[in-house]
RNA sequence: GCCCUCGUAGCUCAGGGGAUAGAGCAACUGCCUCCUAAGCAGUAGGUCGCAGGUUCGAAUCCUGCCGGGGGCACCA
């Protein structure tokens, strides 16, 4: 029911009764508002299929339209184009059934099974800045999917059953060999360790380190990497430890940033179908050998590059990501019976991806009709273009991250008069929500795939283009609907537009159908961030002409009330849609 | 060397083959006795990296070149 659509099923009915295809009537919104609200530019193209001047087919089609009153301007301009505009009348009534419908005007789609891999923590490795898009964006994308109607799952995948679970291990080894976890003929229960994720942090860069230069180190690392993986009781009880204490250090930055998981899987959840998946793999003929390593040949005949074949195990027998990354198609495709799943990962593994996919096509795990898309993002620079680190050269936590935007809105709120009598847990809590809008709209509102310059001033200044503005936006209105109902005046049918910005507004809200569709099929969150500021924007322009408490006609109030009661509720499912929380007052 | 990606206003970034390429920040000028000024209105700022091509029409699609970033099997 979303007004393009109607525009388009019109146009498109008069271009096929001039003899020529439906599709030449797609109506789109006018990039001249000075010559329309909308226009359609199907007679350009058609004129070369049907031999015609384009100018002669989009007269004909703006004859044909113009018996409907619905419009209140049909034109032809330049060499063909047709601009548009709808009778007051018309936009309010199709305004109103956005207005009366729970879902705004977007239809639900035909629902498909859908998983979204974002975050992607680490073990022993607290979450950084690195992690924040890949953590912002599948978000937002899970939360678009499951607007539109898809049965959505989103999935953490914790890095936990690489090599560096082995560092770790000969890392606690040497400094505590007296430990039963590694006594192989240890039996009974495991000691708990007291350490912190701050703990195995520190570990991780030294016996690391020591890897690179010392190659026996590498050696125990590996051997111990292997032995976990093929069950060593002490490395199983001390891996789950270490497990536990990331992942509860994961499951609070997650909680903080407000963002939730249906599944917390990871690269060891599937390690018990790795050994039967390459059999499988092996009696279909798929894998060889080569080095002595097992690799699936997954090169193709119109191939630009060098494509090697994909590793699948290791010279020892060992696997590796690769090997559970295939490992995980299967549970995905078998077990959860996803039918498309979209991998929220850094650009920088785009080669992995493709290898990936590759396999898990040639290798029947992931037949054609499931779809395998990595949704790549670029990084987040610091000043020098460089990926974003703090002033002594680490990365900058995610936490403290976190901290620094909430500090920075406290300190707003402390400057605003308005903030001032309000209970400070109030107060804390208006400082997280925009802290946090102002990190999530910071970055959502980038092209996910463009790297971008971080800057902490521009994400403190709460100005502009920012989150904070949107729920700005959003407040005032809670605001004059709270004074509405204090004053007994309540919401009515939506009357024609009076004023320009009012007109102007509910164009906009009319926009929403397309834009949430939109922003799913190109998996661009920046989208909804882009209209959402839009439509803020329209809204305060509307806000500074239309002083909606004080209007004398009731009539025309109580639409006022149902408009701005629409902006709000788009407003929140945007806000929403991209992570962020409206307060109520701020 | 090969592959991927980006190059748009002083800065940071949007931009769906369509007309006169947009926004925020920074600069300058106005607007709070009036629903929250985290706001609104205005001024100024551009050979869309360069060169070809496709097209009635290209910032957008294709090719080449230049420049930034990234990647190229037993790490993740």
């Amino acid at each position: 029911m979303s007004l393009l659509n109607d525009l388009s099923r019109i146009f498109g009915i008069a271009f096929e009764q001039a003899g020529l295809d439906p599709a030449f009537g797609a109506v789109v919104v006018s990039q001249r508002p000075d010559l329309g609200q909308f226009q359609c530019n199907g007679a350009l193209p058609a004129a070369k299929i049907a031999g015609r001047p384009p100018r002669e087919i989009a007269q004909d089609i703006v004859d044909r339209v113009q018996r409907d009153g619905r419009f209140g301007a049909v034109s032809l301009a330049g060499p063909g184009f047709i601009n548009i505009s709808l009778t007051d009348d018309f936009l309010a009534g199709e305004l109103q059934l956005v207005a009366d419908d729970p879902r705004l005007g977007v239809p639900e789609i035909p629902a498909s099974r859908v998983l979204v891999d974002y975050g992607g923590p680490n073990v022993a490795k607290e979450m950084h800045v690195g992690h924040l898009r890949a953590t912002i964006i599948g978000d937002s994308l899970k939360r678009i999917a499951r607007f539109l109607g898809h049965d959505t799952l989103g999935d953490a995948h914790f890095g936990d059953w690489g090599t560096q679970m082995g560092m770790l291990i000969i890392e606690i080894a040497r400094r505590d060999p007296e430990l039963p976890f590694f006594d192989p003929d240890y039996v009974g229960a495991y000691p708990t360790l007291s350490l912190t994720l701050d703990d195995l942090e520190a570990m991780y860069p030294l016996v690391s380190a020591r890897c690179a230069e010392d190659a026996e180190e590498a050696e125990r690392a590996r051997i111990a990497t292997f032995e976990l993986q093929q069950g060593r009781p002490g490395y199983r009880a001390l891996w789950q430890q270490l497990h536990d204490i990331s992942m509860a250090a994961h499951r609070r930055d997650f909680a903080s940033l407000g963002v939730e998981f249906d599944l917390w899987n990871g690269e060891s959840t599937v390690h018990d179908r790795i050994e039967p998946m390459i059999e499988r793999l092996d009696r279909a003929g798929v894998v060889e050998e080569s080095e002595g390593a097992r690799v699936i040949g997954i090169d193709e005949p119109d191939d630009k590059g060098d494509m090697p074949p994909f590793l699948v195990a290791k010279s020892d027998g060992g696997f590796l990501y690769s090997t559970t990354d295939l490992a995980t198609i299967e549970e995905r495709v078998d077990d959860l019976r996803r039918q498309l799943l979209l991998y929220v990962v850094d650009a920088r593994q785009s080669f992995h991806f493709e290898q990936v996919f590759r396999a898990a096509r040639r290798g029947g795990i992931a037949p054609v009709d499931i779809g395998l898309e990595h949704i790549k993002f670029g990084t987040m620079n610091g000043p020098d273009g460089k990926p974003f680190q703090t002033r002594k050269g680490g990365v900058l936590k995610l936490r403290d991250l976190i901290s620094m935007v909430t500090e920075a809105a406290q300190i707003r709120l402390s400057e605003a008069d308005i903030a001032q009598d309000y209970p400070d847990d109030e107060r804390a809590e208006i400082a997280r929500k925009v802290g946090l809008a102002a990190l999530k709209f910071g970055d959502l509102s980038n092209h996910r795939t463009s790297n971008y310059l971080f800057d902490l001033d521009r994400f403190a200044s709460f100005e502009g283009k920012t989150g904070p503005y949107l729920q700005y936006s959003a407040v005032r209105i809670k605001s004059i609907m709270r004074n509405a109902e204090e004053a007994g005046l309540s919401r009515g049918s939506l009357v024609p537009a009076g004023f320009e910005t009012e007109r102007n507004l509910m164009l906009v809200l009319a926009r929403l159908p397309e834009v949430i569709e939109r922003a799913f099929e190109l998996r661009a969150p920046n989208h909804i961030a882009e209209y959402a500021y839009d439509l803020a924007t329209q809204f305060n322009r509307f806000y500074e002409e239309c002083h909606i408490l004080r209007e004398e006609d009731p009539a025309r109030q109580a639409s006022w009330l149902t408009l701005v009661d629409l902006t709000l509720k788009e407003l929140i499912l945007l806000l929403d849609l991209l992570g962020i929380e409206v307060p109520d007052r701020m």
